[in-house]
DNA sequence: GATGAATGAGACTTCATTCAT
DNA sequence: GATGAATGAAGTCTCATTCAT
């Protein structure tokens, strides 16, 4: 990463998740983000070019993390539907065990500007990279059409997950997440409406 | 709505889009939206309460015509297939007869703190309220299954949506998005996998 | 000028003018020059383009009205012994009429950086116009050689009357610095070397 | 001096003219001379006092040695005239060949601040004793008039010199300065306006 | 003597908003 | 209703200097 890491960076980082969650963005206060991380006001720009930089930093890090645990979980199944449900819901858990970083990745990270937004998106592209994957898998597989626009396919994957985890910060964490994955996948695969097979299945 | 309209309200409206299009949200400032409006600075908040409510209003402006124009046009159908296609190519084509627009609300309405979201999902809920309809309709036509989240599956349609559209508006509208609507709600419905394995297993 | 101009814009310029002479540039906030002028923080940037265009606009100032009147005052004799005395003599009153606008001037202008130096330069241009038109009328008038270098005669006049003005501000103004114009004038035009020659010369 | 010297201060200065020169004072950051010294940050410290030291050191080491050189210089001629005009050549020749403390002396040097403008002038004090010394021989020569005033003289040459020199170096030192030192110092000695005429005229 | 990571004070400037006209 | 000059709060980042090693 050519990045100085250290001791100071990784708390600075950990602030930085409290800080944004707790006040947003752009109240969040560089000195409050020191105070928290226990350092000077400067050292922070020892370890961040900016403000901004800490915010993409911190989700690099996080991301990177998360996807390579999400791979190796992917891995153990074969069953593309089993990989996208996986993938879901250690998506959702991962939001659910750390709410402030839930709230920073959902909320805060969209308030970022047009430049930024193309940063968020270089990151992301290691997250839309594993979908991409399991796509692949899926029409090797033969379970999904070799016609399949992986691009599009990616972007309604990715936007209905995003979209169901930024409601349930939005209302707050209010009910549980997880939960959700398995009938979201299966409404990604499988499509909204009901099949006509269920008729044949009870003929059967 | 005890909003004080007019010509003026509609120039203001009109020259936000444009500028905010042009410069972002943040970048935008209101002395420039009064010039291109062609009414002075003070006059803005004859009209708006503040920034953020140019922004809104705007918003709010362009969402009751456009679910107005989609509710009718959904109508003249009955299979809630149809209706949801028409309702994404209405929404693509009307992205693409904006450009201005489409980047402002794709991108710049996102970068409004975390109260402003709230705003944003109150005007939302007309277009989220056609979603539920349509689902609504579909279960009652015995197309959708009556135990479906219809939350979850609204979530997971307008997610889908939304995020097809970004990335076309990140991706500088480089390709023509209305004509990707009927694959989507396609794949929406039907789900991504493919629907002969049953048939098969059928067979065996 | 292009300047928006009026009683606030003096104003400033003014209050700046003693904040300056008292803390010096960089350690004078332009939040107290606000406050010494009587009006907002901001209120100096409707005027200025930055601190820095505040000092230099004083001086463009200061300086368009002192040449104006100098000129004024030469035309009235033709020798020009006494035009290039009475210059000198006036330069001085001025720095002593104002001690402010003369620590501001010997001081402060000069701690400015390389390319503010530039546009101080631009603005002396006035003041060094009369010097060299001083030395063309010499020449014309046969009282200067005709080779005269007056590039480098105006640098001397110019580099001697400053020097002299500076020491003086620098010993904080412990005597009186008018009087000693006419010698100086004096020394310039004649030289310091006695003018035994002329003597011996006419003997001859 | 009670000043630790050694190869390092050395570097030092040597490293601070490049530096300073380059990117003026203000804009030369202490750790970037320390670079180019090859020594660390905090080295600086242990041979200056401060940034402000550097420069002043700098200026001081450079000036005892133009002092000096040019002290043995002028001992070898006795004609004051003589050894004003070697005075010039030599501060001329000495800024000519080395452009980058020409661009320290003669532009950062002045950029400094109140305070360090008296130490500056007591650095000076080497050089200008040398005017004074040949004023005074000049006296004693019964050259120049007993009645002098030798602090006026001085500050006339010297202003006189140093305003040619900055102005050299302002043009990029487009021309040649070294022999501008000879007329210069005529005219100083002699004056700008020409001794003949007066009896041309008388006796015509 | 030498290092260099860490410190933390410090102030310019912007721009949404107001209000006297 | 319309104007636009005036307001003033607010916060990032730099970089000279220190000091533990």
């Amino acid at each position: 990463m050519g990045k100085k890491k250290g001791p100071k960076y990784d708390a600075i980082i950990d602030a930085a998740v409290i800080v944004f969650a707790q006040n947003g963005y752009h109240l969040s206060k560089v000195s409050k983000i020191a105070k928290q991380a226990g350092v000077a006001d400067g050292t922070i720009y020892l370890y961040f070019k900016n403000k901004e930089d800490i915010l993409i930093s911190m989700f690099e890090e996080k991301m990177s993390v998360f996807v390579d645990r999400i791979k190796h979980e992917i891995n153990r199944v074969t069953s593309i539907e089993k990989k996208l449900e996986i993938m879901i819901e250690m998506h959702f858990t991962q939001l659910e065990l750390d709410p402030d970083l839930a709230i920073v990745t959902q909320l805060e990270l969209r308030q970022s500007n047009t430049n930024m937004r193309y940063q968020v998106n270089e990151v992301l592209k290691g997250y839309l990279g594993l979908i991409d994957a399991i796509l692949e898998e899926g029409i090797r597989q033969g379970v999904l059409d070799p016609d399949l626009n992986i691009r599009i396919a990616r972007q309604i994957i990715f936007g209905a997950v995003d979209e169901v985890a930024t409601n349930w910060v939005m209302k707050e964490r209010k009910y549980a997440l997880t939960p959700l994955a398995s009938s979201i996948s299966d409404m990604l695969m499988k499509g909204l409406s009901m099949k006509t097979q269920p008729e044949a299945e009870t003929k059967g």
